[in-house]
DNA sequence: AAGGTCAGGCAGGCGGCGTT
DNA sequence: AACGCCGCCTGCCTGACCTT
């Protein structure tokens, strides 16, 4: 059973396990369009860096920032005209990153000269709901368009055969991976998405995903070959099975997702988004997949 | 032979939707 | 609004197959 403080990688206890830095804004970030992002972060957090970021201000507020990359460095660079603008930054600004899951996404926090956060600017239109900035603008009713379509799968049912309510630390858990899961769903993208919250069957054996997505975006039926990216730089290939018993749907992925699982260290609770962003042929696809943890 | 993985299947709960 | 049907999803089991 997972501890509620301590994951069983023997991080540290403390909740704010994400991979953080700071940045101060200097005139040359503002005269340049670009702001580098730290060395000592790339070389350590290089998975956490796709070919483009997603900044997230406290009030939601998204935005896309394209990288660019030369000579082992790497920028925020389209885009981050139009952020340092709408935030009005200045030279002096604090600018911390707190990295929140897979596809590069960063929770983005600004501070002033005088040391006090700025009041981020609300949007009447934003209703709560992430809004996507810098390049890419959806619209807040995640109607994406025609041929995008986004599945979730969550919500574990109570155990039917195993019996017996949950333990208290199985409720701690079920609370962090829902803020897990929550912030998963929060993920928009013009490609058709799943949302996944990893179960211990799925950690253990087989990855199970929504029948209908499958036959829809992949294959209708038999086995069909995915890969699975966590950066652009690395995949991992796996099967996935699809067919119709009783007529009900199902779709399970294996051979290669025991790995991917264990050296991304997904675990129980965690949420992953499945991004198709390749259609590769009849019977294979390749996704992106962010994983945020629990 | 033993252990692990894959494939097929079962039972049961939840939720959407149509009907009354 | 209440009820029932049905599709979908889940945990779990079992047997076949593969690897060591």
């Amino acid at each position: 059973m997972a501890s509620l403080s301590r994951r069983d990688d023997g991080d540290s206890p403390l909740p704010a396990k994400a991979p953080t830095f700071f940045k101060i804004v200097l005139d040359k970030a503002l005269r340049d369009g670009r702001l580098e992002i730290p060395p000592a972060f790339v070389m350590k957090n290089e998975d956490c860096l796709a070919d483009s970021v997603f900044l997230k201000d406290p009030t939601g507020r998204v935005w896309r920032i394209e990288l660019t990359r030369r000579c082992g460095k790497v920028w925020l660079q389209k885009g981050w005209s139009e952020f340092a603008k709408f935030y009005s930054l200045n030279h002096g600004y604090l600018l911390v990153f707190s990295h929140e899951g897979g596809f590069s996404h960063f929770l983005v926090r600004i501070f002033q000269r005088n040391t006090l956060e700025i009041d981020y600017p609300i949007s009447s239109s934003h209703d709560g709901v992430p809004m996507l900035c810098g390049g890419i603008q959806l619209p807040k009713n995640e109607e994406h368009g025609d041929n995008v379509s986004v599945k979730i799968l969550d919500s574990p049912r109570p155990k039917t055969r195993s019996g017996g309510g949950m333990h208290t630390d199985e409720e701690k858990t079920t609370r962090l991976s829902d803020r897990a899961f929550s912030r998963a769903v929060s993920f928009k993208s013009s490609n058709p998405f799943l949302v996944v919250k990893m179960q211990p069957s799925y950690i253990a054996s087989q990855l199970r995903l929504s029948g209908s997505f499958v036959r829809r975006h992949i294959c209708a039926r038999g086995v069909c070959d995915m890969n699975l990216e966590i950066s652009s730089r690395r995949s991992w290939p796996v099967k996935c099975r699809v067919g119709v018993y009783r007529r009900k749907q199902y779709a399970r992925v294996y051979d290669g997702w025991k790995a991917f699982a264990r050296e991304n260290r997904v675990k129980v609770g965690d949420a992953c988004v499945f991004e198709l962003i390749n259609k590769g042929g009849t019977r294979s696809a390749t996704f992106k997949v962010g994983v945020y943890r629990a």
